[in-house]
RNA sequence: GUCCCCAUCGUCUAGUCAGGUCCAGGACACCGGCCUUUCACGCCGGCAACACCGGUUCAAAUCCGGUUGGGGACGCCA
């Protein structure tokens, strides 16, 4: 069997969003597991809108995701040539010709036939000009495009899509489509192929949106003479309200971006994605890296298309509640030692790093990592839940401040005399600083959860936390006597 | 309006091609319990779906037809 070669092709027109990390995922892992070519290409023939931030913001995308390519970005742009001389050899060969119907004219014809719900379709008015009058347009300066001249055939045209199966469709419901505007540049119907045949690629895995379009390049396939690549049409995300996403009404939720800034973890997120209209046909829900590459199929893409699951403004989840599930699973359950740089990461990001956590105190770190990451949704937790493992910066909490702290009045005067004891402790341990502890609540005949709870608040500034002697010997005895003498400052 | 695609719990889905083992399995979410100094994690349990109608068949989520619903396309966008 010849190299398989793929390619992600998207047009800089905004940001990665998630279907196109989809569709680029799903390009990614066939092009790995048959260890084949993937070739990045920016499809930037649309100039209007075609930006450079935007390239910039698509690749930064992937880059972020862990989906690397083996050619290119190359830019559709740079092989006008190569479309313009398949334009000229289709239009000498006949297969396509040049259309003077201005723009105008015929968006005024689309518009009246969708009016009075007719057909809208081109309607071929210049399908057969003579040459006398192709001429004559030209010399009096008419514009003019150049359209693809869609046999004349009974009977159907169709390929075998690896997802949806048989697809057909009439030749005579098939437009002539402009392959050349106006003004001589080639169009994205003639580009794709021509871009497609020239990169050799094999297989073509793209939205279902995409299907009307693969019909039209079938033909043009044939036209050019070249040999047909293995098709397959993927389902498309919708929203809740079962709507196309797309950057332009769903915002940044659906960026790649917005789920790198919020701590999603990269390959956490390509599990997710991966989900949303593939399944392996059992259970299996987690996937490490290289057993996802084996396990991939074609064949088990599914055809409907999912949903993705964010509800606006639910005041618990900030974006699909299976997203957040994945990302959790990988915090609490991958290797400290690989979760440990990204959290580094967001700890520079926020000028809490010391260098020492990669060196004498790695060992604190990784436990520590360990310790709380139980409770994270993100990677952002580390430094806003987790604050005070790294700061003395952190805010304490309004609500257990109340509930734990300033409900018993006692408190003020019991936790900075327990810190006097844990001061003196000789070895701050879990059993010693829980003796002490439990000692002091009962020579103070309160119940132990009263100090325990306070101590939590108190020292992490959260109503929640881990088994609380674990906590104090991960802050540490210093750190935690200091800010149990604080308490105080609470009651003023 | 025309053409194309799709249809299982709220969501992601298994099961459909090779009909019976499916009064439909898993995950997320939700609810309850256990654990516990807190909250989680974890564990245990619960709620919850074959869009509808007809046909074929001893037997249909599964095959066929229709209906309805949803989506996509119909650009001198990609």
């Amino acid at each position: 069997m010849t190299e398989t070669r793929l390619r992600f092709p998207p047009s800089p027109t905004g940001y990665l969003h998630i279907g196109g990390a989809r569709t680029a995922l799903y390009n990614w892992l066939y092009t790995r597991k048959t260890g084949g070519k993937l070739i990045l290409r920016i499809e930037d023939t649309d100039t209007e809108r075609s930006t450079k931030d935007s390239i910039d913001g698509i690749i930064e995308g992937l880059n972020w995701l862990g989906i690397d390519w083996d050619e290119g970005p190359y830019f559709q742009t740079d092989f006008s040539d190569d479309h313009r001389q398949a334009a000229k050899r289709l239009l000498s060969e006949g297969k396509a010709y040049q259309c003077f119907c201005s723009k105008e004219t015929l968006d005024k014809k689309r518009e009246a036939a969708l009016a009075a719900k007719q057909n809208v379709g081109y309607d071929g008015t210049c399908r057969d000009l003579a040459d006398e009058e192709i001429a004559e347009k030209q010399n009096s300066g008419l514009p003019s495009v150049i359209r693809f001249k869609v046999p004349t055939r009974q009977g159907k045209l169709g390929y075998n899509d690896c997802v949806l199966g048989r697809i057909e469709s009439s030749y005579d419901e098939i437009d002539d489509f402009v392959i050349v505007r106006s003004n001589g540049s080639p169009l994205y119907l003639l580009c794709n192929v021509v871009d497609d045949i020239r990169d050799r690629i094999s297989h073509v895995i793209r939205g279902q949106d995409h299907m009307t379009n693969t019909i039209k390049q079938l033909l043009l396939y044939e036209a050019l003479e070249a040999p047909l690549p293995v098709f397959a049409h993927m389902p498309l995300t919708l929203d809740t309200k079962k709507a196309k996403i797309s950057k332009r009404s769903h915002g940044e939720i659906v960026a790649v971006q917005f789920y790198r800034d919020h701590g999603f973890i990269p390959w956490a997120f390509n599990n997710f994605l991966v989900l949303l209209g593939w399944s392996p046909g059992n259970d299996q829900e987690i996937f490490e890296k290289q057993e996802l590459i084996e396990t991939f199929t074609l064949e088990r893409i599914n055809k409907s298309s999912s949903i993705f699951n964010y509800r606006k403004n639910d005041p618990k989840f900030f974006t699909d509640p299976k997203a957040i599930a994945i990302n959790e699973h990988y915090l609490r359950s991958m290797k400290v030692e690989a979760l440990a740089p990204m959290v580094k990461a967001e700890l520079i990001a926020d000028g809490l790093w010391e260098d020492e956590y990669e060196t004498t105190r790695q060992e604190w770190f990784f436990s520590t990592l360990e310790l709380i990451r139980d409770r994270f949704h993100t990677l952002k937790d580390f430094t806003t839940l987790g604050r005070a493992y790294f700061s003395d910066e952190y805010a304490v909490e309004e609500k257990p401040l109340k509930k734990n702290v300033l409900k018993h009045p006692g408190l003020e005067q019991w936790l900075p005399e327990l810190a006097d004891k844990y001061e003196s402790l000789a070895e701050f341990s879990l059993e010693e600083t829980e003796r002490v502890a439990r000692e002091f609540a009962a020579d103070k005949d309160i119940k132990p959860g009263v100090i325990i709870n306070g101590m939590r608040t108190v020292v992490t500034g959260q109503l929640a936390g881990a088994s609380m002697f674990d906590i104090l010997v991960a802050i540490g005895q210093e750190k935690v006597v200091n800010r149990l003498r604080e308490t105080p400052r609470f009651y003023k």
